[in-house]
RNA sequence: GGGGCAUUCGUCUAGCGGCCUAGGACACCGCCCUCUCAAGGCGGAGAUCGCGGGUUCGAAUCCCGCAUGCCCUACCA
């Protein structure tokens, strides 16, 4: 009888999403999807300082976004909550008293000095630093002694000296030593449990099957080993995959980049691309496939190929799967998430203009590299008052008054041009060219310019065809103004 | 100081004893396409597989040392 796939998120409510986590978050989704299994989401606030449910928020919608959904956790319920640590005390205090009456743990009440002396003796002679088990031997009399003068006790398990060893799915079999793992605080003097406590009682009670996380845990797993053991329950498989790290291979932080995930969303990620981006921090398919899907994902995703070598966020690669994700949106789609960024970038849109917002939008599907830039892409369609810059023309072949001259041509042309269309425009505009025997280029980039106010669009016709011939005119007109300023200053 | 783990082009990776004179992708360079900018196509440069020993007819792949890096070493998570 198998148990059943149960995998577990469990970040600490930092007010937003790291990117590191959200790597852990989707390789977690993916094992629990692939296997019909459950995604639990729990989040891990038992330092009170921290705490603040308010906080949690920007985990959520982080994961939502990425569409990594939960099937448990705090917002949701679930048959094994609560899903905050910090309302599960009782349930690891419980444990704790557990630890205690079999004598596996004790109540140790040396206080922060004689420890912090214990270490800075154990430096001076060069010895490994461990606490080494000093209150385990103080008697009736000297704890008494200590109650009397205020120590509070921390609750200690009592590690005795004997290798341990685990075996990880992507890692292999890890073992340390008799020696090195030393006997650790378990519960804090108020009582409440810390970190690897209410890791392991949690993750029992929740049924989790599989611990997947980061490879920055492995050695608090031989505690939590420990642990499981004296508890008497069975530890679930455990994962731990390789760090994310900036260029320098240390963990990323901000100086790296961008390391929340609305961060991401903000500056015009889609969450298909740091999906499949962050996929590849750790993971690959064996063969040359790059372009994966989240669903896609949840049939190829396989732990047993994650790799063990820490991998470097590279945001050029980022950038570049935005850019494939894009492409890759069909018109509606795209139209719709960029119309946000658009007026968050300060286009004036109105309503009526979806239409128009997508014609647009659609010749400039290759050239947006990020949806925040939506605004400065396409601004110049939205510009009723667009005053071309007629400097911007190089006048090497030909002189401000005869390209003058030719744009007094290309206005009539838009007047009569019938349909007005890329097809039409562009038929008329080359004959134009050649009866005036300039080059096409020579005549198509002051036009450009004149009708956009830019040098880099997509291609002329069709861009002019989206304008209409009423903004054209408009603006071949105001052209032809400025360049007669120009010449005459 | 101690321990654990890792080490293939600048980066993400393929590779699990002979198919590797090491493949793909990003970035870079060049060419093509072309009304500009992109996108796309083609090509180039780029890794003596961290170093040194072994094992083997044969090693990027197995073993042992060394080096380097990262993580942990809290009454943080």
């Amino acid at each position: 009888m198998t148990q059943p796939i149960r995998v577990r998120m469990a970040p600490s409510p930092t007010g937003d999403l790291h990117v590191g986590s959200a790597r852990t978050a989707l390789f977690n989704y993916l094992m629990a999807r692939r296997a019909g299994g459950a995604f639990v989401l729990r989040i891990e606030d038992t330092d009170a300082q921290r705490s603040d449910p308010a906080r949690e928020a920007g985990i959520y919608d982080g994961l939502r976004w990425l569409g990594l959904n939960w099937d448990e956790g705090p917002d949701v319920g679930g048959p094994y909550g609560p899903y905050r640590q910090s309302e599960r005390k009782d349930v690891h205090r419980e444990a704790v008293q557990q630890l205690l009456a079999n004598d596996d743990a004790y109540y140790d009440y040396t206080t922060a000095e004689e420890r912090a002396a214990e270490r800075e003796q154990q430096r001076a002679e060069g010895r490994p630093q461990r606490y080494s088990g000093i209150g385990r031997h103080f008697s009736a009399a000297e704890v008494a002694e200590r109650k009397a003068a205020g120590v509070v006790p921390a609750v200690r398990f009592r590690a005795e000296p004997k290798p341990i060893q685990f075996d990880d799915i992507v890692i292999g079999s890890i073992r340390v030593g008799p020696d090195e793992v030393d006997d650790f605080v378990i519960a804090r003097g108020d009582g409440s449990a810390l970190y690897n406590m209410a890791v392991v009682v949690d993750d029992h009670h929740m049924r989790i099957s599989h611990a997947v996380r980061g490879k920055d845990h492995v050695s608090n797993t031989f505690r939590q080993v420990l642990l499981y053991e004296a508890l008497g329950w069975t530890p679930p498989a455990f994962a731990h995959l390789p760090l994310v790290v900036n260029r320098r291979r240390q963990k990323f932080s901000k100086r790296d980049g961008a390391q929340w995930v609305g961060e991401y969303r903000t500056n015009g990620y889609l969450p298909e691309a740091l999906v499949n981006f962050l996929i590849f921090l750790g993971w690959a398919p064996g063969d040359e496939r790059e372009i994966f899907s989240l669903a896609e994902l949840v049939q190829e995703f396989r732990l047993e190929r994650v790799n063990r070598a820490d991998a470097v966020f590279d945001p050029q690669r980022l950038d570049h799967f935005n850019g494939v994700w894009i492409r890759r949106l069909d018109l509606g789609d795209l139209a719709e998430r960029a119309w946000s960024y658009a007026t968050a970038g300060g286009l004036k849109l109105s309503p009526d203009q979806r239409g128009y917002f997508r014609s647009a939008l659609e010749l400039e599907y290759e050239r947006l590299s990020h949806l925040n830039r939506t605004a400065e892409l396409m601004d110049f369609f939205f510009d009723d008052e667009l005053v071309p810059d007629m400097r911007q023309v190089r006048y090497r072949r030909h002189s401000a008054a005869e390209t003058a001259q030719a744009l007094e041509l290309v206005a009539a042309l838009v007047d009569e041009a019938e349909p007005f269309d890329d097809p039409t425009l562009e038929a008329r505009m080359r004959a134009l060219a050649s009866d005036l025997d300039w080059k096409a280029g020579d005549l198509f980039m002051p036009v450009r310019i004149a009708v956009t106010g830019r040098r880099a669009t997509p291609p002329l016709f069709a861009t002019m065809e989206v304008l209409g011939r009423q903004r054209c005119r408009e603006r071949l007109q105001r052209a032809l103004t400025g360049l007669a300023e120009l010449a005459t200053a």
